[in-house]
DNA sequence: GGTCGTCTCGTAAACGTTTACGAAAGTTGC
DNA sequence: GCAACTTTCGTAAACGTTTACGAGACGACC
């Protein structure tokens, strides 16, 4: 079934047909209501292809993941209630989204340059920014629209979103500190993610407001997963100076955090305090429940879909590329008390 | 840059240059060595769009998810690892693999017969699939081939993998029957996914082999999440005449079910004992370590792509739709323990 | 030297859609 | 009643590719 067949079906000639269907002007209202009739009760849908072949445009969204990394930064419902919001926004905007997943054997370059080429979307949104980040240069190179999920440092015509990790650490370091904790270890990302870099600077910025001096050996960087978590939590409660705060940029870890306690007797909140990431639907399940910060996921999606579509608005002022910060809200737990033996 | 300025910069025809890409017969090495250079070092992509519309394939697979379900089947890093690996088997031989998201508002009917229509796939992967499911009725209708992830009842010209359900309900009921226990719950999902069936027929086997009669209240419903699982603790723990043993559908419910079996003083494996699904990296941090089975998701994902282009292929035999099962493992765990007064 | 076959390549049609352009019919104004 | 305009629609070109077809060059063979 395509549009020849359909006009031929009514009677009248393709080029009315593809106006009526596209709403474009000067269609009798009448002829309008019969193609449309026609084309639901045929189940005629335009062929994407020869649309955008001629439209030179796919009005399809690219969402951009890497798959097989075990120690992805967003192990649990992150993404689906992320993509299901900014998919929801952008079919009421008549856009269709479909997710990219390139593979970890395969080179993110390379990937993203067949996407490009080939033309299947009209804009990209990027995850897993890393702080020096080689594909946001090439995309800048190639004319297709993008942005990012996560800020970087590598320059760029394109807009971020991006969670407000610095923000989240800061406001971690002040609640420790207001409770009396002055050794707090924070655990970072083992690789070039840029979220560890602003997570990091937040916890400085944290330590440098209370006046507390920053120890190197309180920084450990471990993969962020459960298994990495659990490292982690093995080595602040076997360390000589234990830390009676711990602080982690992923609530992925907190797992293995609370079983590496566990295992040596220790207990969060109790002996070593512990604020965690994003609040999610496991963490209402470890005890004692971790301290963390709570995100509007929904409206995280929206913003990503209003966002996208921005950069393909011909009006110069919504088209402009920006940066926004998403903030998160703290969330007490019982994971955070008092240290045992106050400073 | 597309092939006619490809053409020219090499100054031979678009028809010889298309042969040459592709790999036709009847094009002098020379040339053919010429073109590939030229296309290199130029960047030139096919245009997806132009090449799909004369050909009438992509060359694409669809893998068909629904988000936005807070009680999807399988929360964690299930798919990143099974998709990368078909992902990766699909690369190899020259296809791509494109996620298409259906988002919770949508129907998913209609969702598919615009995927369908629009001619961005050339197959189709289907998850999450309903023991009576509309979607393999439609596209049944549909010329699109298509497999799904987990059986379905509804009649189809379609290949299917699914997961050894029943296997494990019946070993699991197997295993707790060994250690002494007779009165065996079970977690099943509260909606119609397929495996709810399978894996709640695979019980009641196990309980027949065993001479047990079956009681109805211990078949418990909830959704499949942490909060079900949760509620499932609780349900289980709270019962008159409470059961011995917990067997849980899903992997997701079991730190729920830790949680509510934590506030009411009960521990797993020494008061119930409890198999779950299948093994993730998140199970190894649960105190018990739950029993479980053990799923290759590398080879899961290989499988899955073997399968889906076996749909195309023009061999008959090799073309034939075929279901395969997929069996798990079983790993021993703490939290499966004799009952504490064996029958 | 003519016929045939092989190798290589150019030409042009086709895929399904959108849209610029012009034609036909109808409407308005004088 | 005619010019000018509006409304509505049909025609055909264009998007970038693949591929059927045929043409030209060349060698082999009788």
């Amino acid at each position: 079934m395509n549009i020849r067949r359909l006009a031929d079906h009514l009677n009248i000639s393709i080029g009315t047909v593809s106006r009526a269907l596209n709403n474009r002007p000067g269609v009798h209202p009448e002829t309008l209501e019969k193609v449309l009739k026609a084309a639901t009760e045929l189940g005629y849908v335009a062929n994407q292809s020869g649309r955008s072949l001629r439209r030179g445009a796919t009005n399809t969204i690219g969402f951009v993941i890497e798959t097989g990394h075990p120690a992805h930064q967003a192990g649990d419902q992150f993404f689906y209630v992320v993509l299901d919001a900014m998919n929801l926004y952008l079919a009421e905007q008549r856009y269709d989204l479909v997710i990219l997943p390139c593979h970890s054997a395969d080179d993110p370059v390379e990937f993203l340059s067949r996407v490009i080429a080939r033309g299947i979307v009209d804009a990209l949104v990027m995850t897993a920014t890393r702080r020096v980040d080689h594909r946001i240069a090439q995309l800048a190179k190639s004319k297709l629209p993008f942005m990012t999920l996560g800020r970087s440092e590598t320059p760029g015509n394109y807009s971020w979103i991006d969670l407000d990790f610095e923000g989240v650490a800061r406001r971690s370091v002040q609640e420790a500190v207001k409770l009396g904790h002055r050794r707090i270890a924070v655990g970072l990302p083992d690789n070039d993610v840029a979220l560890g870099y602003h997570y990091k600077a937040g916890y400085l910025k944290g330590l440098a407001e209370a006046g507390i001096p920053v120890d190197e050996s309180l920084l450990i960087r471990v993969p962020t997963s459960e298994l990495g978590g659990f490292s982690l939590g093995k080595q602040v409660a076997g360390m000589a100076g234990q830390p009676t705060a711990l602080l982690l940029c992923s609530e992925v870890t907190a797992a293995g955090v609370y079983a590496a306690f566990a295992e040596m007797g220790i207990e969060a909140g109790r002996d070593i305090s512990v604020v965690a990431f994003r609040e999610n639907p496991l963490m209402r399940f470890l005890n004692p429940a971790p301290a963390c910060f709570r995100l509007d996921l929904d409206a995280l999606g929206t913003r990503l879909g209003e966002t996208v579509l921005d950069l393909l608005s011909p009006d110069e002022e919504i088209g402009r590329r920006r940066g926004e910060i998403v903030p998160l809200t703290f969330v007490q737990g019982k994971s955070l008390q008092p240290p045992r033996n106050p400073a």
